[in-house]
DNA sequence: CTGTATCCAAACCGATACTG
DNA sequence: CAGTATCGGTTTGGATACAG
């Protein structure tokens, strides 16, 4: 074995501006819905699983352990039977909802002008 | 050949619904900044290659031409030696904007707590 | 200068099966 | 219910070389 050396290390871009250290929260598949049904309140697993429908559960859990470590959502187990975990934005979490609110705002504009189109 | 069928048919998400639309748009590496770069004003090709440092050629062409697609910015070609192509933001494009600024308020707020982990 | 073509490694994500 | 493990296909994006 010859030592694999890794030719292209830099996955995503200027990971130090503010910019893009959002994107990479907020920039995952799914990531942004999320955020997104979790600024309506608490919400289960199971709910999140089916506010977005085709989101697998490998994917699903993934995306809520990064925003867990980013810290913008918080996760509270609850020791029941059969077991429920419960998932909240926190305080930094809910500070996105501005953004996200900012970028459904265009997105209704761009979804016009590609119907449009 | 047995007529390849595809079983994963959805890359990414719920792709009706205007949060998606946007994240569609600004999701791919380097776009939200190019957006970001274009809002100061008119660029060109190589000056913007400079802003984004290390981009490569290949994916800031495509990242262009996929916010052409989405008229959100307008590409000017100026029949010069050497030849030079000036990109701006379209007045959809400019809609990004508060979206963008939105991001890189909340960026900065990710950033700080990111550093204190 | 402004790209395009090709190649390739890495990341991403869905499907499925399985666990506590 | 709330995940985890593994597999495999798709997509992404960098490097490099080349073209108008």
């Amino acid at each position: 074995m010859p030592l694999k050396v890794r030719k292209n290390r830099a996955p995503q871009p200027p990971d130090t501006c503010p910019l893009s250290a959002c994107m990479a929260v907020i920039g995952g598949a799914w990531t942004a819905n999320v955020v997104w049904y979790l600024g309506a309140g608490p919400r289960r697993f199971s709910e999140l699983k089916g506010d977005l429908a085709p989101v697998s559960a490998r994917v699903l859990t993934r995306r809520l352990r990064e925003l867990e470590d980013a810290g913008v959502v918080q996760r509270h187990a609850m020791a029941t039977s059969p077991p429920s975990v419960e998932y909240t934005l926190s305080e930094l979490g809910r500070e996105l909802l501005p953004a996200i609110e900012a970028i459904v705002a265009v997105g209704h504009r761009l979804k016009a002008r590609a119907a449009a189109a």
